[in-house]
DNA sequence: AGCTCATGGCGAG
DNA sequence: TCGCCCTGAGCTG
């Protein structure tokens, strides 16, 4: 159940963990029998993860394109691989390592061709050096969709999920309501560029912290706990309890299917 | 044992 | 907008 830096993280382990030897490739379960078979014995080149996207690359110009869903995990680990338990949709194995895939979304073989079609459709990456925000920007500001659910738009800030998403407006004092097109430019930088700092100490921590060093102190001597995400967060999963910052009770409601959280008081349209 | 919910995303209508 | 896909954890009883 990852947002984008759990992928990235999790190519970064699956990059020292197999990249450069031959792998075992089976899949117990069976639904990716095929793929397995056409892998099995392969070297791994490398790993490489766009937004919530893995792609393990195997030699001869194949790929396997991984996309976890909401449902779905890796377990990665040294040693053997533990008696099957439960439904694995893809195993690894060498001599060092084992990894477990379970209910992905997406389970695929892709050529290099395909692996390029389908990267181009992901938006800029705001963990990615390499991911050009102004790609984003011109959509946002040409957009009348609320700027919530714009963050929720892979094709322009892939990665982001439904955490970052309410933890950095929350964190710019903008409501998840405001549309795209009205969003300034300073606002939308000061987004981007916290993404980039936010997600990125998501992958070296492998969790959501949020929260500025400032407000720290006066969150735990609120009894702030840790919620199942793990992580320090002001507004995620907190609805119906008292914002951190002005005591007034944080909002849930439903944007496109999801549990969106706010601060109405801190964050303004 | 059964129900609900979850850090996603797709396709039908 | 809704239904559906995938799995597991945390409740309830």
């Amino acid at each position: 159940m990852p947002e984008g830096h759990v992928v990235h993280s999790q190519a970064k382990a699956m990059k020292r963990a197999f990249a450069g030897r031959p792998v075992a490739v089976d899949s117990p379960q069976g639904r990716f029998a095929e793929g397995a078979a056409l892998l099995d014995g392969a070297t791994v080149t490398s790993t490489q993860a766009y937004g919530k996207h893995l792609f393990i690359g195997f030699e001869a110009g194949r790929w396997v394109h991984v996309h976890l869903g909401l449902f779905g995990k890796w377990r990665i680990a040294k040693g053997e691989p533990p008696a099957v338990r439960g439904l694995i949709r893809l195993r690894l194995v060498n001599d060092t390592h084992h990894a477990e895939l379970r209910g992905p979304t997406a389970c695929e073989v892709l050529t290099d061709e395909e692996r390029a079609a389908a990267i181009s459709r992901i938006g800029p990456d705001p963990i990615r050096p390499d991911a050009d925000p102004l790609r984003a920007w011109e959509k946002v500001t040409r957009s009348r969709v609320a700027i919530g659910a714009l963050l929720m738009d892979q094709r322009l800030f892939a990665g982001v999920g439904n955490i970052y998403r309410a933890e950095v407006l929350f964190r710019h004092e903008i409501s998840p309501f405001r549309p795209g097109v009205q969003v300034s430019w300073p606002d939308f930088d000061a987004i981007w560029t916290d993404l980039t700092v936010l997600m990125a100490d998501g992958v070296k921590r492998r969790r959501i912290d949020t929260v500025r060093p400032e407000h720290l102190p006066e969150i735990m001597g609120r009894l702030a706990r840790r919620d199942r995400h793990g992580g320090e967060v002001y507004v995620y999963r907190r609805a119906g309890l008292p914002c951190y910052l002005c005591g007034d009770e944080v909002q849930v409601t439903d944007m496109q299917a999801r549990n969106l959280f706010w601060c109405p008081t801190c964050q303004r349209t």
